[in-house]
DNA sequence: GTCTATAGCTGGATAGAC
DNA sequence: GTCTATCCAGCTATAGAC
């Protein structure tokens, strides 16, 4: 049952309860048991679907574009629309990590390399638009930077509840391409 | 009591309760309930100890430099320095926003308001060395760089448990100023 | 496989002796 | 003001009927 997704996201992994997320699901007790062992089990699902969801959305959106540059703007442009549609509750996985101890190492590992694919993507698209322009030496230093950038603005807009972050850093990333 | 402060920070707010901080602490229930009322004043004690603590960090070692362009450097040297120290524990702040409920304006707030007061550091010191170079016109979006590099490299860094993007980050940083 | 009932524990908070 | 004893609600997880 991925109801426990939207509860995850929403109040956080430690403030939601098997309790609600079987009431609000309309399930017994012992059937969401039988499929998920633990609530450990429940979170590590909700991870990859997110991962998974969030990795279709960006293909999607990329698909129909030409011009790498402004595909990386688009990604941007992505992150703009998903806090505004999730009324700023941030990026999942900076969320998730936030609050699981540290011993949890699956977890963090399951979230880095979530973080490393995306990074990866940048860096791809990066590629992609000095493939003619060979004299540009640092694509990963650029790639890295439009990340962090991101990642920042994820993190201050959610906090601040506030979209200009996120513009600002569209605004940089179009000055640094 | 502050031991609260060091278990709220390592293990998370949500995670960490009365019974752990009054044992580590050595003192009654009835005693901690005299001076904070509810666990939530001593929250609020918790973020503005890391607030006032985190400034005069910053203040003590900015005192030691002259050049504004060190200064800059300086900042990103602390939160590397304090990612060490912390075992990668990453920006309190940050994590405390990450796992309170939205309702809970009042901690969004006091949160919010130190990131502001972070992000204007970094404008002071910007307009400090710019003060002869009237030309550079974009001086807040500089400093607005500089802060999100900054919050993204420490997200990024306590998830990785690496200080590459904290130094990449420096990096982008110099070749920007 | 899905249900109910309940175990076993720990959370935050209060009452009242001293 | 500091202590101990205790309340009650909530948690995760299990047992066992159907």
């Amino acid at each position: 049952m991925e109801v426990a997704s939207r509860l995850f996201y929403k109040q956080g992994y430690n403030s939601t309860g098997i309790n609600q997320i079987i009431e609000e699901a309309g399930i017994a007790r012992g059937s969401l048991y039988n499929h998920f062992p633990s609530k450990r089990d429940l979170l590590t699902a909700y991870i990859q679907a997110m991962e998974e969801s969030s990795v279709a959305e960006w293909d999607e959106v990329i698909a129909g574009i030409k011009d790498p540059r402004k595909k990386i703007l688009a990604i941007y442009d992505i992150c703009i629309d998903r806090q505004i549609r999730s009324d700023f509750g941030g990026c999942p996985f900076i969320k998730v990590g936030s609050e699981i101890p540290c011993e949890d190492v699956g977890a963090f590992e399951m979230i880095n390399k979530q973080k490393n694919a995306d990074k990866s993507y940048f860096e791809k698209l990066i590629k992609e638009l000095y493939l003619t322009n060979a004299e540009y030496a640092d694509k990963e230093l650029l790639a890295a930077t439009l990340f962090l950038l991101m990642e920042g603005a994820m993190v201050t807009s959610t906090i601040a509840k506030d979209l200009q972050p996120l513009r600002n850093a569209r605004k940089i990333a179009e000055t640094l391409l």
